[in-house]
RNA sequence: GGGCGAAUAGCUCAGUUGGUUAGAGCACCUGCCUUACACGCAGGGUGUCGGGGGUUCGAGUCCCUCUUCGCCCACCA
């Protein structure tokens, strides 16, 4: 209903229209239609990477979720069979972190509740909170199939992690260590080596000496950052080609405050360069020390908890003075290096910057501690991954993070997936304490209560799962793995492109990667796209800690989840950061509002003016009665129709190859396509600067008389939008599909993400478009004309055309029919001629050498009247600015905000008369 | 320490294999409320393509070098 239309778009209506597109069934997939189980759709699927289930909505996910719906509006609307599965992550530490801030806030520990107790207050947490986020991604429009979600920790995917755990126990590929990992004391567990996270500080080089025994007074003085560790030293080791120590290897030296005497061993990880190339061997409590205790078989005492405190722990029997047991690590070093002072053994501090490796979720120290976890040998599974990016069955997208990604891969180091943790997936493994090795340990699908060997009571291990483990399979456990006849495993397996930010490519894309090719044979994706990041105008990430973040609700309440979406899309550029301003959300999301009301009106004047008769489909429209403007404007749709296919590139590799993997993206089109900026502009362009500057205004004066001439207008103008509406949705779901569907000639039930993707029908503009392009020369050298000269923009001018000879009569006609469309355009009175005017003009030469002419005689002269009041007008506005210090819309008493009309109600009135008379003048002296 | 990348308008960035006068969006400047839209219309580019050197008829683009930033990886005690 055209009438009907409201002045303004109203995005308070898009939970309506998302309510219609979910009980239309937009959004859920039919895995019988995908083409591999013999359907005639292609399949086409993404997994959403799970936000932590406790999370709410950053501008982080909204970017994340924006590019993904958009690529899935789109392949829907490209005829494929869509899936979009969503779903939460239950976030190991992150969410076991939450509950225990809130357990501490009613001054308990997690251990004071229990085990049992602790899970279940979790799991209550989590379903009372859990899944905010998801209603927030639907607020954004989101088109995933809500029917599928998935939660990481659900019974389902349960099974999938166990027979995960299960199946590479029994190839091999997951052992049970004893190394030295990094810990956090604060979260109490083990962390792998992407969660300790390098920071480069300040800290003390600090040189002690350690006293040779036997004859003499020689002393070998080491280095270190942590003297606290010396407690724990079984050796020194030197380098075994140091000139300056050979001597001293196998000899025995003091060690200081402990008194024990330790060997001097000889070892390449002794770095003669480095500091004086001695080094203390402290294996219990550094990974590298660890190793060379190994190859020395060197005792291992450990001499620190697994909170951070000093004391005798295991194998230290009296190395720990009484004065130092009980205090925290820090405080320890401070006496150590005091009782180090004053027994003289410190020879000397300096400063030294160091990486000291913290905590990814609570930024404590790490302390490297000897234990025993599970690992999962990597160096197997990488191998397919690894080949898979080299041969191109899987593209990653910006093309550099490929290298970074093959880099790690090739230096890859075995993976701890055991956690200190209570909230996961339980280790599915069970002690005997009656049975001998082997058979004391148990690997099971199922419970175990009693041992299989003996029938004794078993324990299972307390550890639970890197949270990444279970994540790691997330495109085969959501689709229904390990059930191999799972039906969407069967039509939606390997899934198709994953969208994440670069951080995770390591956590996450690589591990689903190898078990992907491990559990499935196939890669589990084709593509990957990495995102960049969104932040601040001083280019900080966004974040909660540091308080300068956009809450996407906040925007979408102000804007509607258009001109969030808008912004975010057309203003990112492939893998570059988002800058937005926390301290200005109407200025950093004026780029989506504007667009969003910009297209409104564009179908308000355009529904409104096309009436509410039939109208004729384009195909059935006369051709030969169409207009250059009508020509032009369909040569353009078809432009804009390739650069978008040209920006969004091939959903899938457009070649079957014949390898593993099915699919090999070729050369030329391995990096093409997923410019989602480039789409948007391109669709932007065409129907702003082309639809609506152009043909709009230049057909305004066909649709008022009727006849065939304002049916063809019609035809031509409704194909258009419509089309527009099309190239659009995937970025502005909302406001397109309302358009969309107030369409003359809309069927009821008919939605626009349902609708197909616009298709070319020329690949090259016809002669008529082409010369409309003469016209619109003319027209743009005549405003400039005109702008030049300070013409005033109601004044009507004379325009004279001599066109080129070059064109001859051909090019004179063409200009004599179209003087309607530049007059109209241009705001002129305009003849085609063959000789200047007498008198001032000014000349603008244009392509083929025609030659625009407007007579300047009179027009100066107006202008000249005017400047009087121009003038007052001026004044006031400058007296204006000096209060409000800028000017914007308090330049018109009904715009003008509350607070300067308050103030200067009198000026502003005045300004509005002088502006009335100056109009009246300018109007008068023109002759309109 | 190793590797990768970037440096182009006030800001964010495009600029294919070297080739006319270097582009877009936002911002900015000038004028305008013209009956869809001032969240708009018309006009305007505001630039030593980080510095230096080289190859070439011709360099933002290729080579060398310097500077500055960013990212990834890494066991310098």
């Amino acid at each position: 209903m055209p009438s009907s239309l409201p002045d303004r778009y109203d995005f308070a209506t898009e939970p309506e229209t998302y309510k219609a597109w979910v009980e239309a069934g937009a959004f859920t997939a039919h895995p019988e239609r995908s083409s591999r189980v013999g359907g005639d759709r292609t399949p086409y699927t993404i997994v959403m990477p799970p936000p932590n289930v406790t999370a709410i909505l950053h501008v982080g996910h909204g970017l994340n979720n924006a590019i993904q719906d958009v690529i899935m509006r789109w392949a829907r609307m490209k005829g494929a069979e869509a899936l979009w599965v969503p779903g939460t992550d239950h976030a190991g530490i992150a969410t076991q972190n939450v509950v225990e801030k809130l357990v501490a806030s009613e001054g308990k520990t997690r251990f004071d509740l229990g085990r049992e107790a602790f899970v279940k207050r979790t799991e209550a947490f989590v379903a009372q909170t859990g899944g905010t986020i998801l209603e927030q991604l639907r607020a954004i429009g989101a088109s995933a199939d809500w029917s599928r979600t998935a939660y990481t920790l659900s019974p389902e995917l349960s099974v999938a992690v166990r027979e995960a755990f299960v199946r590479l126990y029994e190839r091999g590929l997951i052992y049970r260590g004893h190394r030295v990992i990094h810990w956090c004391p604060r979260c109490l567990t083990s962390l792998s080596d992407e969660e300790a996270e390098f920071t480069d500080e300040p800290g003390k080089l600090y040189h002690i000496a350690y006293q040779v025994s036997g004859p003499g007074s020689e002393a070998l003085v080491i280095a270190t950052t942590r003297p606290e560790t010396m407690l724990g030293d079984v050796a020194l080791a030197v380098n075994p080609n140091d000139e300056r120590y050979r001597d001293l290897i196998g000899k025995m030296v003091k060690l200081p405050i402990v008194g024990i005497e330790i060997p001097v061993v000889a070892d390449d990880y002794a770095d003669p360069a480095f500091g004086t190339g001695v080094v203390k061997i402290t294996p219990a409590h550094d990974a590298n020390d660890y190793e060379v205790g190994r190859r020395h078989s060197l005792p291992m005492p450990v001499i620190i908890d697994e909170h951070g405190v000093v004391r005798e722990v295991t194998d230290a029997d009296g190395r720990v003075p009484a004065e130092l047991a009980g205090l925290d690590r820090f405080a320890a070093r401070e006496k150590i290096v005091e009782l180090l002072r004053q027994s003289g053994a410190l020879q000397k501090i300096e400063n030294h910057n160091h990486a000291v490796r913290h905590c990814y979720r609570c930024d404590t120290v790490v302390e490297p501690r000897l234990s025993d976890q599970w690992f999962v040998k990597m160096e197997p599974l990488a191998k397919p991954a690894l080949q898979a990016v080299r041969d191109g069955a899987i593209r990653i997208l910006p093309e550099r993070w490929e290298a970074v990604y093959v880099n790690w891969l090739t230096n890859i180091r075995d993976w701890n997936i055991s956690r200190q943790l209570w909230w996961g997936h339980r280790v599915p493994v069970w002690y005997c304490d009656e049975c001998d090795p082997p058979q004391n340990i148990i690997v099971s699908r199922d419970d175990l209560t009693e041992c299989p060997y003996c029938g004794c009571a078993v324990r299972q291990d307390e550890d639970v799962l890197d949270t990444w483990f279970s994540s790691g399979l997330w495109p085969l456990s959501t689709l229904g793995w390990p059930n191999e006849k799972s039906p969407d495993l069967q039509a939606f397996y390997p899934t198709d492109t994953l969208v994440t930010a670069p951080e995770i490519l390591f956590f996450w894309v690589a591990r689903m990667v190898m078990l992907g090719y491990e559990f499935a044979g196939r890669a589990p994706y084709h593509t990957v796209y990495l995102h960049g990041t969104a932040r601040d105008t001083q280019h900080r990430k966004m974040s909660k800690s540091l308080g300068n973040g956009i809450d996407p609700m906040d925007v979408i309440e102000l804007y509607g989840a258009d001109a969030l979406r808008w912004t975010l899309i057309a203003g990112m550029g492939m893998g570059a950061d988002v800058v937005l301003d926390p301290n200005d959300i109407d200025k950093s999301f004026a780029t989506g509002r504007n667009f969003g009301t910009k297209l409104w009106n564009i179908g308000r004047f355009l529904l409104d003016r096309v009436g509410d008769d039939p109208v004729q489909p384009l195909a059935a429209a006369d051709r030969a009665a169409m207009t250059r403007a009508d020509e032009w404007i369909l040569s353009r749709l078809d432009a804009a129709i390739a650069e978008c296919d040209r920006a969004l590139g091939p959903l899938w590799p457009t070649t079957t190859h014949d390898s593993a993997d099915g699919l090999i993206w070729r050369e030329s089109e391995r990096y093409a396509g997923l410019k989602l900026n480039e789409y948007a502009e391109s669709a932007r362009q065409f129907v702003w600067n082309e639809l609506a500057d152009w043909y709009l205004e230049s057909l305004k004066g066909r649709l008022d008389a009727p006849g065939p001439d304002r049916d063809i207008a019609r035809s031509v103008l409704v194909h258009a939008f419509d089309q527009a509406l099309r190239l659009l949705h995937p970025v502005v779901p909302f406001v397109t599909e309302s358009l969309w569907q107030r369409l003359p000639g809309h069927v009821d039930g008919a939605f626009l993400v349902n609708a197909s993707w616009p298709t070319m029908t020329n690949a090259e503009p016809s002669q008529a478009a082409r010369e409309f392009e003469q016209v619109r020369e003319v027209v743009l050298a005549v405003r400039q004309i005109r702008g030049d000269n300070a013409v005033a923009p109601g004044k009507m001018i004379d325009v004279i055309i001599r066109p080129s000879s070059a064109g001859g009569a051909t090019l004179r006609a063409l200009l004599e029919q179209e003087l309607p469309t530049i007059g109209r355009l241009t705001r002129s009175e305009t003849r085609v001629a063959d000789s200047a005017p007498e008198g001032a003009a000014a000349h603008a030469v244009i392509g083929g050498g025609t030659e625009i002419i407007v007579p300047l005689a009179g027009l100066i002269d107006v202008d000249k009247e005017c400047a009087r009041l121009r003038g007052e007008v001026a004044e006031l506005e400058k007296q204006i600015i000096s209060r409000e210090g800028r000017l914007s819309n308090a330049k018109y008493v009904e715009r003008a905000p509350p607070n300067v009309v308050a103030s200067d109600r009198a000026i502003l009135q005045e300004m509005k008369t002088k502006r009335e008379q100056l109009s009246d003048k300018v109007r008068s002296l023109c002759g309109a």
